[in-house]
DNA sequence: GCCAACGTTGGC
DNA sequence: GCCAACGTTGGC
């Protein structure tokens, strides 16, 4: 077994699903619904309570990390895979053998400056890092140590901008 | 709105 | 198992 992951990265469109609106969310928490990419998939079955995760807005303007969640469910059966009225719903799926699982994601906090695309591209460290990968699609990835470290300096949060201690 | 990159489907 | 057609993602 592989060592579990410690940081991730999910997408969402701001119009559809903002950071403030997991903020806004009841208990601050939301079920991460509607991902319907296998490899997306494994890597929300690979999460662990307490993971940590950068949040993406995509399709915005500009697009940008904005904040961070963290794992507060690991994985079960993405109920939107069932319902027939959903535009997730899967007739190929079902309940005895679900195809598609969800993870509960909580809000922890929304950077003060959100960092654009641009921005990450101009970061010798972050030259690997899968969101920046030309053709790049998948709406949950893993991040490395080395680039959440890096972000989280940027975004101003990070070890070096702590006053205390 | 355009379109490149990518994943999935299905004919063969 | 190949690959063309198609649908989707997401930056621009």
């Amino acid at each position: 077994m592989s060592a579990s992951r410690r940081y991730w990265l999910v997408k969402s469109e701001p119009s559809v699903f903002s950071i403030r609106d997991l903020a806004k969310s009841p208990k601050q928490r939301t079920s991460w619904d509607g991902v319907r990419n296998y490899q997306a998939r494994n890597y929300m079955r690979q999460m662990v309570l307490g993971d940590q995760v950068l949040f993406y807005h995509s399709n915005a303007d500009p697009p940008c990390i904005v904040g961070i969640a963290e794992v507060v469910r690991t994985a079960y059966a993405d109920d939107t895979q069932f319902d027939k009225s959903s535009h997730h719903y899967d007739p190929g799926s079902s309940k005895s053998a679900p195809r598609w699982d969800m993870v509960d994601l909580g809000y922890r906090r929304e950077f003060p400056v959100s960092l654009s695309l641009d921005r990450l591209r101009g970061e010798p460290d972050l030259k690997r890092m899968e969101l920046l990968r030309k053709g790049s699609r998948l709406s949950v990835q893993p991040v490395t140590p080395s680039e959440w470290n890096c972000i989280l300096e940027l975004a101003g949060v990070g070890k070096k901008n702590r006053k205390t201690g």
